[in-house]
DNA sequence: GTCTATAGCAGGATAGAC
DNA sequence: GTCTATCCTGCTATAGAC
């Protein structure tokens, strides 16, 4: 399925590149002249393996949502076909953040430039990711059917937020402080449990919250 | 507090081009001639009100936090002093993206050119930014302080991700399918209360979920 | 305060040698 | 397959008239 792929080991080099850079300065702002020099080449030469910037942004943003779909694909389908579509959802948001907050991560280049990409660029790019978006989408529906989540909400909102959640992270995220394994049971506790206090009404409060939910997971204070 | 402001308005008018501009195609590929001929100028005359474009994107940033933090701000303590901690999250919840999703938004271009922008901009950015941060941060906290939400968290990874479900709503959002409002209802109820389902028991399920929380605001399917 | 005109420079893309 | 050289375009910023 791989055949060993002969010096086009330098395609990935320049992708490697143009995803770093287009990740921290945006694609506007990214020359080829500047892609060229950290995959330590003359600008002319990508011209060999790209016909134009934009055919080369749109090969990084496909191997970005291929990879994203990939690993949480994976990761959901290692839980074996009877689990419990909580415990899917919950696999789906850790490998899907994982894969975001990754260092050589095309994912977070995409979720970056997604806002400043030309139009027809942008346009067949969503295409590609309708997929993903589609496995997220049965994610959520699985567990609506099975009863496992809250049937009064509108699950397509209900996803972008959750999506959103985990996206945003590239804006923040910065290593040393909290793995992504840490912000990803974070990202789970709350859209799927909540922030409520599980027990313990307090004074003024008029409705006595009685969840039993989740009490796994202590120990990571901080703030 | 506001002089009746001579002809100054102007440069309201240019910000005003400026925001809708970067927030479509992001920073660098918006030119001053974009951003002037939406202002019906001609681009050498910005200069008379910026010095470089960068001081211009500077101001258009400034406008955009302040103006968020304002709304915020004011939704929360419309509320009164006696108001449950809870109930200001939902207020600042909802605001926020009120704002982030308003029409001339300085707010979501704000978000969108966020990691485009030269270092030295961002730099300064991030430090006007901080106080509307810590605002948010106090919510939080006094949440938790109160027994409102569970103490077994890292309040800043909480944040993060509840404005990041806000925040990248700009990514997604179009109006004609569902209204901030909406969306912030949402947004409340998946970060406060959760997605997993109140009640019912399901086939296999090992805990039982005795929630009562949030019962109001049905009728709001979809999907 | 806004205009026209233009300096100065840099980017994407092409051509052809090696 | 990569290089050097170069064309063409368009951008930021400035100068000076109105």
């Amino acid at each position: 399925m791989k055949p060993p792929s002969k010096s086009d080991r330098t395609r990935q080099k320049i992708l490697d590149a143009a995803a770093l850079l287009f990740r921290r300065h945006g694609y506007a702002a990214v020359t080829l002249k500047d892609i060229a020099a950290r995959a330590s080449m003359q600008a002319g030469s990508l011209y060999y393996h790209f016909d134009t910037k934009e055919d080369l942004v749109e090969a990084m943003l496909a191997v970005g949502v291929d990879g994203a779909y990939a690993a949480t694909r994976e990761a959901v389908h290692a839980l074996g076909p009877g689990a419990e579509p909580i415990a899917r959802l919950r696999a789906a948001i850790a490998a899907h953040l994982r894969d975001v907050l990754s260092e050589g991560a095309y994912a977070s280049a995409n979720l970056r430039i997604l806002g400043q990409l030309p139009d027809a660029v942008r346009e067949r790019h969503l295409k590609r990711q309708r997929a993903y978006g589609a496995f997220w989408k049965r994610l959520f529906a699985d567990a609506a059917e099975a009863g496992a989540i809250r049937a009064d909400l509108d699950l397509s909102v209900v996803r972008m937020l959750t999506l959103g959640a985990l996206n945003w992270s590239v804006e923040w995220y910065r290593d040393g402080k909290r793995s992504p394994a840490e912000i990803a049971a974070h990202a789970a506790t709350i859209v799927l449990d909540g922030l409520a206090a599980p027990a313990r009404p307090r004074k003024h409060d008029r409705r006595a919250r009685l969840a039993t939910t989740a009490r796994r997971r202590a120990g990571t204070r901080g703030r």
